[in-house]
RNA sequence: GCGCGGGUGGUGUAAUUGGUAGCCACGAGGGACUUAAAAUCCCUUGCUCUAAAAAGCGUGCGGGUUCGAUUCCCGCCCCGCGCACCA
């Protein structure tokens, strides 16, 4: 009998699929069509960890058992190569990202292949070469001709000895991550212009179509909260002696008879100009101290502060003067800027209120107004819109509906990106390069060291930098800014369907045919990269190009391996674990990826067992043994009890394993495949033969488990005598009069206590079964002497006396 | 602080509509095979009491609804994750 060796049979197979081509998707076919993907993935010299394991087993799985129903199933592949490491590497170890991308995408291809993802090797994408970024600069070109891309300044990490702009995770400690020594300054803010895609135009669109998406609850929680929208008005105060006036956001226009002061962000545009002269000194230094603050420093204070600048605002309801503040708690970002604070009904304005000593009015009283004026005793709800309504017949507020979300900031001061397709011209301005001139091809550098004026290293690329003026000829520069890599995946699951087209993005009547994705996944990114997708593929609707509004049909937000103990694996901690390791050690890739599927819940964190493969291993082994002894038995029938009880194992697990995979409960589909094999093992003791229906419980076996082992299932599949892959339309289906039993056990509670347990014909009817439950003579002594006023009868489950 | 998950054996988990709590696996114990070990196969395994049976207890805690609650309602405790001063 032949041993169950992973070693000797994963290889083969996969080489076979990949000369067979068994994954490769017939975009044109007849088919019904399904799109199974996880988020793609970075490629960084690290390789593929357990994290990826998961991630990408969990669409592989579902693309397969598509696959096997019959679906033309595709599940592609791509890299997602622009970004700061292979550029930050390139910075110390002078090796071009091009050059690193050349070497550690294939090594990719060979882990890919061994963790046996049925991946589509022919339609692979990357978002580094020029075919792809060509299009990614499209989308900048059509946002900018849409009037949806704008350039305006924004605060900026800046580490002075580079003259560089440095992102957030450049950051450490507050120090530059190339100049962190001790006597090394610390980072700095500066101004720098950058480059924005309008999202805040589709916050409302993005925001009603969010409940109806087929996604894991807290994902569209998270898009919610994010957009944050709230409604409420502006609210204008004039400043005492100044024809200026301070406009305020607030959702509770009703407490603004309770406003006792002002307060502006720190870097609010009116700082300057309303700041008395005595103040001034004072202020100045605020400003500066909150500019100096790293985000860790401003997290960890606990305490408000803030100075006054000596100028007042004239409340409009009541021509109140308040003193203005300045306190970094108000944040420049959202709203105004600037806020009126009542610290009766705002913990953090009374937080502030009392550290500095500020009056404190209360103007709420239970759901009414007091010390309000004309307003006294209404209700708040109407009270909020008689105060804007009186404020707005003046002149003083605006209705306002606010939204957290800002736009998307998409250029970045690197290298290792996409181009800005946009040429600076002395005359002209901020001009697109023609749209037959795309793509901008990024230059190939010796230097990728920033250029030190605050520029990335394309900079220096003089000649590939110095151009012509698209509209007047004149001498002009290139942008120098690249685009942000969420571009770049923001819309790589369209061209997935088109992936060589040169003459456009993609073509609209194969992506309206594959869109949208039928089932995407992944443990990160529940804001950003859904959120843009989603906001790119409204574009995309918007300019014709696609008739769908949603890019992802249904997400699955997965959790993340953690090690034994819960916590993260990490680098510096050496804990991870390595996939490829497992697998090469003899347990092979499918014993991992059942473990994987079947350490939790999807939706849940799995904490890493190390005893867990090896109990995945010994339940292959056994389907295998199972196998095994069924070719070397001998051919004839079994009995016919035993026929009909192999029919019921067989057809209730093809039952339970089709629906489990179809709402993506994996971990108990495989609990049935094992429970299943336990119950054919019992069988087998009894008798094994090459009968049909032996034959048919392997086979179906064997394909249900095909998704999660996709080596073993081949393999077994062909010693069963198939020629064909038990990859594609071989997922069996139930016939419900299998299932049913010829005696069922009936519970027996009395009192709803369980007292006894009856087997009775499956076809019983009531009478019969409370006659045999009062029969039960366990039953019988709880109900002696007793009279029973109730009986509850719950088919095929239980009879329940009251007494 | 706010939001979202979750709390079930020694461990990961299961229980799909309010109906026999603990499927499946790990671990542990016992047995078979073996010179021996590994592998494999079989059995036991929530707790208490017990020789065993029986009985009692048991899904974070306290109450409630119900013949019957892991499941529904009210109040509380704890853990994890996300966002973090959002006006």
């Amino acid at each position: 009998m032949q041993r169950y060796n992973p070693k000797e049979f994963e290889q083969k197979w996969q080489d076979i699929w990949d000369e067979t081509g068994v994954y490769t998707a017939d975009l044109a076919s007849d088919k019904p069509k399904y799109i199974a993907m996880s988020m793609f993935n970075y490629p960084s010299g690290a390789g593929i960890h357990i994290g990826h394991a998961m991630n990408y087993t969990i669409s592989d799985v579902k693309a397969r058992y598509k696959r096997q129903q019959g679906y033309e199933s595709y599940h592609p592949i791509g890299w997602d190569a622009f970004g700061l490491p292979a550029e930050n590497y390139a910075i110390k170890a002078g090796v071009s990202p091009q050059e690193s991308m050349a070497q550690i995408i294939p090594s990719y291809h060979k882990q890919y292949k061994a963790m046996g993802w049925s991946n589509d090797w022919e339609k692979e994408i990357a978002t580094h070469l020029p075919e792809y970024y060509k299009w990614t600069q499209w989308i900048f070109w059509k946002m900018h001709e849409q009037g949806l891309a704008y350039q305006d300044a924004r605060m900026q990490w800046w580490c002075e000895k580079d003259a560089t702009v440095l992102a957030n995770e450049q950051v450490i400690d507050g120090k530059c991550w190339r100049h962190d020594g001790p006597d090394d300054p610390l980072v700095q803010k500066k101004e720098v212009k950058q480059w924005f895609f309008k999202i805040t135009e589709y916050a409302d669109e993005l925001l009603e179509a969010t409940d109806a998406l087929d996604w894991t609850e807290s994902v569209k929680l998270a898009q919610k909260n994010w957009i944050g929208k709230s409604q409420g008005a502006e609210i204008d105060f004039k400043i005492d002696g100044s024809d200026d006036q301070l406009t305020v956001f607030t959702t509770r226009p009703d407490t603004l008879y309770g406003a006792t002061f002002m307060v502006v962000a720190p870097e609010h545009e009116l700082l300057d100009s309303i700041t008395t002269d005595e103040q001034r000194n004072e202020v100045e230094a605020y400003k500066k101290a909150a500019q100096l603050k790293s985000e860790l420093d401003r997290l960890a204070e606990k305490e408000k502060t803030g100075v006054f600048t000596g100028a007042y605002a004239i409340n409009p309801v009541n021509g109140q003067k308040l003193p203005i503040w300045t306190a970094d708690y108000v944040l420049v970002g959202y709203g105004t800027g600037a806020i009126m604070a009542v610290p009766a009904h705002d913990e953090r304005d009374e937080e502030f209120a009392t550290k500095y000593d500020l009056s404190i009015v209360k103007v709420i009283e239970g759901d009414k107004l007091v010390n309000s004026g004309e307003f006294d005793g209404q209700i708040i709800k109407l009270a909020q819109e008689n105060i804007v309504n009186m404020l707005a017949d003046k002149g003083h507020a605006t209705p306002k509906t606010n939204y957290k979300m800002r736009d998307w900031s998409v250029s970045r001061q690197r290298y290792w990106g996409a181009p800005i397709p946009i040429i600076n011209c002395p005359e002209h301005g901020a001009v697109r390069v023609p749209e037959a001139d795309l793509p901008v091809i990024l230059p190939e550098l010796d230097d990728f060291q920033p250029s030190g004026d605050g520029r990335s290293a394309l900079a220096r690329a003089t000649d590939w930098l110095k151009t012509t003026c698209p509209e007047c000829g004149g001498p002009a520069e290139r942008e120098t800014d690249t685009l942000d890599t969420y571009i770049c995946s923001s819309w790589y699951m369209f061209r997935y369907f088109d992936p060589r087209n040169q003459q456009q993005i993609f073509d609209p009547e194969i992506v309206n045919k594959w869109a949208p994705i039928d089932f995407y996944n992944g443990g990160d990114h529940a804001t950003a990269h859904l959120l843009y997708a989603r906001f790119v593929t409204k574009f995309f609707h918007k300019l014709g190009i696609i008739k769908h509004t949603e890019p992802f049909k249904q997400m699955l937000y997965n959790g993340k391996v953690t090690a034994s103990d819960g916590s993260a694996f990490s680098k510096s901690k050496g804990n991870g674990i390595d996939p490829l390791e497992i697998i090469n050690s003899g347990y092979g890739a499918d014993a991992l990826r059942t473990y994987l599927m079947f350490a939790a819940p999807l939706e849940f964190s799995a904490r890493w067992d190390p005893q867990g493969v090896p109990g995945t291993h010994r339940f292959l082994n056994r389907l295998w043994t199972l196998t095994q002894e069924y070719l070397e038995a001998s051919a004839g029938d079994t009995t016919k009890e035993q026929d009909k009880d192999l029919k019921r194992v067989t057809h209730q697990t093809i039952k339970k394993m089709t629906e489990d995979l179809e709402r993506n409960t994996y971990n108990t589909a495989i609990a049935t495949a094992m429970a299943a094999v336990n119950d054919l093992y019992k069988l087998k003791a009894q008798a094994l033969a090459q009968s049909p229906e032996w034959k048919e419980a392997l086979e179906a076996l064997i394909a249900c488990v095909a998704p999660f082992a996709p080596h073993t299932a081949e393999e077994l599949w062909h010693q069963l005598g198939h020629s064909t892959s038990v990859h594609k339309d071989s997922w069996p289906t139930y016939n419900e009069e299998y299932l049913v039993q010829d005696t069922i056990t009936l519970a027996v509670q009395v009192n709803g206590k369980l007292r006894g347990e009856v087997q009775v014909a499956a076809d019983a009817d009531e009478a019969t079964a409370v006659a045999a439950a009062k029969a039960n003579q366990k039953v019988a002594g709880y109900l002696e002497g007793q009279t029973i006023r109730k009986t509850i009868y719950v088919p095929n489950k239980l009879v329940s006396f009251v007494v």
